[in-house]
DNA sequence: GAAGATTGATGAATCAATCTTT
DNA sequence: AAAGATTGATTCATCAATCTTC
């Protein structure tokens, strides 16, 4: 059941990273822009959506957050007048939500920073040679949790 | 200033892979024990620590949060009878905070549960070959961050 | 009844202001 | 004044219960 020392030892720079990156990302997106990074997410979500528009669980499913908190951040950014929602065509209990102009360009404005950010934390130092083989291992493992994981488990008992 | 293409698939996969885990650690730990992720956090830093002791600002650190968010979740968990605390002898403004018997015993109750989840999720399709250059890539950004991130900062101008 | 989503209450995180000891 | 930490107010996240459309 327990981790090898190997294991144990990717564990926990893993977690260091996570912990430290989570902190610095918000930090500086909260100081820079009006953007939160729970914000960032989701306008960063709909950017990369076929259509730029996104259900509120596929929302969800796409940030790895449960349909409730989805929906308690839709109805503040909408609130904000970063989004906008409406009822799907066809299936009136789903709502699509995508951004307005103002969301749009509020991430149009933030994302510099945050890339900036990103080079200067995550890959000043990294090795050019290692970035395929880091990439491989965690497509790997997103993979693995999309298929052992527990969020938007739909399976049958 | 922005990240090359191998730099954005990195990222993508960096990102998919925190924000999927974070829900399911936290999910796993707060169904299967009564403790948060938070709270594990803290008990898992205060067990690897020096003589299983850390001040208020240090056990911040260790996780990546800010001094006024361990100060509220140490209370929190103080009235658990997860923790106590003590005023550090030869300089009372330190607080010193350690697990108790209580907080000690629901860490070892809940650690096995979280180390299979990280196994399953995370190491189970993970090549033995490609750990060690993961290991070495997650450690670099750690240091990277340790010394460009701005969460203790104590930089003169 | 199930799928898609929202609401309301409670606990947690963040920011600014404050307190105490050095 | 600076270092170490806490408090109080506001915003956000989580859980259970509910609503609407299929």
């Amino acid at each position: 059941m327990g981790l090898s020392l190997e294991e144990q030892r990717v564990w926990l720079a893993y977690m260091r990273v996570y912990l430290q990156l989570t902190y610095e990302m918000n930090h500086q997106l909260t100081r820079d822009s009006q953007l939160s990074l729970a914000d960032y997410h989701v306008l960063s979500a709909l950017r990369r959506a076929a259509g730029h528009r996104l259900r509120v669980s596929e929302l969800a499913t796409e940030i790895g957050w449960e349909r409730t908190r989805a929906s308690h951040q839709v109805r503040r950014m909408e609130k904000r007048g970063l989004l906008s929602t409406e009822a799907e065509r066809g299936d009136r209990r789903a709502r699509e939500v995508s951004a307005t102009t103002a969301g749009r360009e509020a991430f149009r404005k933030a994302a510099p920073g945050h890339a900036e950010l990103v080079r200067k934390l995550f890959f000043t130092d990294l090795p050019k040679r290692s970035l395929a083989s880091l990439a491989s291992a965690l497509e790997q493992v997103s993979a693995t949790i999309d298929e052992h994981g527990v969020l938007n488990d739909n399976d049958l008992p």
